[in-house]
DNA sequence: TTGAAAGCGCTAACAG
DNA sequence: CTGTTAGCGCTTTCAA
């Protein structure tokens, strides 16, 4: 394993000059540069990344804080990782998966103590969130992938919920569908103040009064027969419904399943539009999911840019509130048509 | 930040007794400890990670080789991924994502000569894999995560797909299914030697020969739309067709769909096995998939420990060579069934 | 059972 | 434009 004072030898230079080459924070002449990088070449040396940090104090190294909760990723979070590991590589960055849930804040400070992480993404981020808390206090750089309640002094990068809403009620509205039931995530979600849930409950009413039109909110598990559930109690509580937006995709195809052996015909009795919603999972129905596509990858690179930006900026800046909202966009596929003229009817067929 | 000459001097001893505390690689007399170890309470103190493995060579951090090629991680995936970080964390190791394409071998050289990490999982392999040839020739212990054609000298950790196949097979032939279709991975995967695709194929073909039944092999792009053209193709194909084994989860919904749509009820008509398939999946199609459940998450621990196993083994064991299958458990769920007495009838009815 | 001290391989003043 | 050198914070002989 060649080291720098390897390479500065054969190179006829002094081990700073290699530092120097390496870094380009000074001026090399053109001449020694090239000597230094031959050598550099014929030794096959790497620096030692360790070394380095140790020195610099900077790792290069950033941390995704992601609470790994049994039941493992979706697509959506997936494609976060992927998209913010795929940025941060870009940039000359590492990233390591933190696998801390949002209570161990000791593991957290720890973690963030050992000098090993520049910074942190934060995901699954609660209204309030003992993790976000913790950060403040601490002097690591962190932007978050969701928003808390009090977003303050605080870097976020999130979905923008309320036009995601408004677009999806807006697309249901335009093909003339004038009573839509959205189905949240599920009731525990809104007590414990999940920010989608919330947001969306609200952009929903939003939307709704915009538009014109009326509908029901109804909270569901995060399950296909959750979706079923949902969809049964949707359609007691308003017979007229011929619009359907679900947050959740596995409730999504529960829904569909649901409505196909109720005798309802998706789109023509009823329209489906899934939020945030992966393209591999909409293709996967039959037919395949209407969908506001989540901007996973997008975020997740969104977010890594965010942060090594203010690594870059090297100290705190002025006020380093900043948020970046990205709306997932509109991919009609097959669940959602011109409402039927006589919706009633078909809606209440089977009652 | 307190350091260690912080705890040392305020414990009243020195540096070296300090470190030895922490490492536990000297005794230390009871009385010294519990001074030093308040002291660092006191002081809040967390050991610096970087310097600590610049010193000792050991960075306690292993890299998750893993191709992020476009379209993302399937579930499966994302379980080994999820399964590898929490068996790390729980050894007290760090994982990082180290996204290399499979051609990317400078990348891998610089990667593992940085001397970052102790050591390499390797997901995605070939049955030739450049990254593999690499590692060997570098002095980086590594296991893999699937097999190449030539295992030895190497550390493998992968799903047994024989058994996997021949459980499956002997599922539907033990519901009186005697004509089994085995929807694959694409052509292109089989041509291009991609082992799950290679082995199931020989594994279905031996399958068949021991339990005394016939089929055919089809292979099909992974996705809801390939899986419809393959059952299409494989029942005009065998029109006796009663049992479908299919390899991706994707292909298996579009094949539950398609056969639906031509008339043909599952599992009443035909009954489908989806292979290595997750359960979120599985749950999510109606009826819910009979699968052969991907032990993701426990392949993915078993690599880390094989892996740290090694770390701490300390230099070259004598013969490095290890093998670690783990078969998919079958999960019956609602898309097999006995078969029908007038199969034929049945499945010939839209012909 | 403990201490002293020599590095680990690099960065970044400081000095020319 | 280049060299010298003092650390970065820890581990680990060597010596007691």
């Amino acid at each position: 394993m060649a080291t720098m004072t390897d390479v500065a030898r054969r190179a006829g230079v002094s081990v700073s000059t290699v530092s120097y080459v390496l870094t380009g924070t000074r001026p090399i002449s053109a001449a020694t540069r090239d000597r230094v990088l031959e050598a550099m070449a014929e030794l096959g040396y790497q620096p030692n990344a360790l070394a380095r940090g140790l020195a610099s104090r900077r790792s290069n190294i950033v941390g995704l804080l992601l609470p790994l909760t049994g039941r493992g990723l979706g697509a959506t979070e997936t494609a976060f990782v992927t998209g913010a590991t795929e940025a941060a590589r870009k940039a000359g960055y590492h990233l390591m998966l933190c696998p801390v849930g949002a209570e161990d804040t000791d593991e957290l400070r720890a973690l963030a103590t050992q000098r090993l992480l520049d910074g942190f993404l934060v995901m699954e981020v609660g209204l309030t969130d003992q993790r976000v808390d913790l950060l403040r206090t601490l002097d690591t750089p962190f932007v978050l992938i969701g928003r808390t309640a009090d977003t303050g002094g605080l870097a976020c990068v999130d979905i923008d919920f309320e036009q995601t809403v408004d677009d999806a009620v807006a697309h249901l509205v335009g093909l003339g569908h004038e009573t839509i039931a959205y189905v949240n995530h599920s009731g525990a979600s809104l007590a414990g103040g999940y920010g989608p849930a919330k947001r969306t409950e609200e952009a929903f009413e939003a939307a709704l009064e915009r538009h014109g039109v009326t509908g029901v909110m109804v909270p569901t598990e995060d399950t296909a027969s959750g979706g079923r559930a949902a969809i049964r109690q949707a359609r007691e509580r308003c017979p007229d419904l011929t619009g359907v937006l679900v947050m959740n995709e596995n409730a999504a195809l529960g829904i569909l399943a649901d409505l196909r052996e109720s005798g309802l015909e998706v789109p023509f009795d009823v329209s489906l539009v899934s939020m945030v919603t992966s393209e591999v999972v909409a293709d996967l129905a039959s037919p395949p999911l209407t969908a506001m596509t989540s901007p996973g990858t997008a975020l997740g690179a969104a977010a890594t840019r965010v942060l090594l930006d203010r690594l870059a900026g090297d100290g705190v800046a002025g006020d380093p509130t900043y948020t970046e909202l990205v709306p997932c966009v509109l991919d009609v596929r097959g669940t959602s048509a011109r409402a039927r003229r006589r919706t009633n009817t078909a809606a209440s067929r089977r009652r």
